[in-house]
DNA sequence: TTTGATAATTATGTATGACATAATAAAATT
DNA sequence: AATTTTATTATGTCATACATAATTATCAAA
């Protein structure tokens, strides 16, 4: 208990320091503007009206500060009664501040503990408001179109990491792929199984979870007939075609090859 | 006032109808798991253990509501207190949960109005956590690769839909690039300046403002010390020499041309 | 009737106080 | 010393009240 955490201490200066400032950044919204004043500068200053709300303000601030104070991952932030002292809200708008930056996953909160500052997991966040059915129909198409530039564009990191291991694992993926049948050209579930790989091969975490988080949209699109034109059925370069370049091939034969494959989804989304 | 909203009483009884089943929903947390039971079944029983909180639950519940109705972009949602008397939780979780919505994207909400569903501005939200300081190391170099697939991959959209004006927009951005010296070779402002136009050439807005999104990262990376190699200074193809092969080339030779420009932050990825 | 100002209404925003709950630390027991 | 019990602490939830902004209703004047 004595020793309790340094960052306490450490932080409790720091808001008394700023206190006063951030004060003021709270509750400098109703500065008034000169009536005469140049046009252009005015038009800029007449957009910036505030209607920013406490919690706005008050998540500007918590933002700012663990900028500032360079908090690293796993550093604990102030409590929230210590919060309220600090930036003189109440706790209320505290903890809606607070969620917000969970939300971020800036942080993450344990009861007793109280808030530590996390590494966001970008797509986490994002994957949440990834519903095909609420996002516009342009955005759809353009997450379909983001799918073929990721896949077409990775091949230089494909033959740098791909091991003899992986070739032989897709190997196996394809052996269990039903026959070349026009139906099951484009079983999602064998194109997932393939195609993720592929992605796992990159090495690149960040890339996959935008692959998985990009998936769903993309077989929704694919499926309802946003896109204009049919599914078309013709066969280009085949998954162990691909395979066959990754193995003995060039990053620039595999792009081509690649860009082959998806010919089909070009055809649909090109005139 | 007669015909107040039609909206109103429709997802009223929506909810009067749903009301056992969302309150079954948030209440069965505490099922009790059978003492005996098979081994793995019971773990993956006991993994489900749930440590969700109200809140996630009564979001969970609305997200759900908000698709089975298929609401649109504009329609409005039931108010705080609709919902507090529906979920049968108290109004603090019902705004946590709002709020959370909000933050996603899926909906906005206005004083007296209440809230009303939006098209989620994907990246928006995402560039919220995109703080450089805060994101791990190797989350840090994953994006940088991911600049690196998008502009390789696109090729094939930049050839579809570039036009004649595009091409006098590249040159004049290359001619404002000041003359080859070694220092500029990196100039950041110039590299925005000509990469940023030929996303804007793709005419993909996602794909657009997801590398507005992962451009101060890339910079961040490219500058501090966090890939091990140093910063080379050797000119492959120019921007110009990628204009030529736009203007009269293929996707194909843009990709290879492409990777080549890039080379120099490859050779700083790859041993 | 239309217009403009004024008042009432409504739903979100903010504040406050209370208690529940879970995680941790401290104390007590064996 | 190890284990159990108790106390403490910080977040999670609830309830209530009032503030504020936006809409609607009301009414006065042109």
């Amino acid at each position: 208990m004595k020793h309790k955490n340094l960052f306490f201490v450490f932080t409790h200066l720091i808001l008394e320091k700023n206190k006063f400032q951030l004060k003021f950044l709270i509750h400098s919204s109703k500065i008034k503007i000169p009536i005469s004043m140049h046009i252009p500068s005015l038009q800029k200053k007449i957009k910036m009206i505030d209607t920013t709300s406490l919690v706005d303000k008050v998540e500007e601030s918590l933002v700012e500060f663990l900028l500032e104070q360079k908090l690293k991952v796993g550093d604990s932030i102030p409590k929230e009664l210590e919060l309220t002292q600090a930036l003189g809200v109440s706790r209320t708008v505290i903890r809606e501040a607070l969620l917000r930056l969970r939300m971020m996953g800036l942080i993450e909160t344990k009861k007793k503990k109280g808030s530590v500052i996390t590494s966001p997991d970008l797509f986490a966040i994002m994957g949440k408001s990834m519903k095909p059915h609420i996002l516009d129909l342009e955005t759809l198409k353009e997450i379909f179109e983001i799918r073929l530039v990721l896949e077409i564009g990775m091949a230089d990191f494909l033959f740098q990491r791909v091991t003899k291991e992986d070739i032989q694992e897709l190997r196996k993926i394809v052996a269990k792929e039903p026959e070349i049948t026009d139906q099951h050209l484009f079983n999602i579930g064998h194109e997932i199984a393939f195609h993720g790989k592929l992605y796992d091969i990159t090495g690149n975490e960040t890339l996959k979870k935008f692959q998985n988080m990009l998936l769903p949209v993309f077989d929704y699109v694919h499926n309802s007939g946003l896109l204009g034109k049919p599914i078309l059925l013709r066969k280009f370069v085949s998954h162990n075609g691909l395979i066959d370049i990754l193995e003995t091939g060039t990053p620039e034969q595999f792009r081509n090859a690649m860009r082959n494959h998806l010919e089909n989804h070009f055809l649909r989304i090109f005139e």
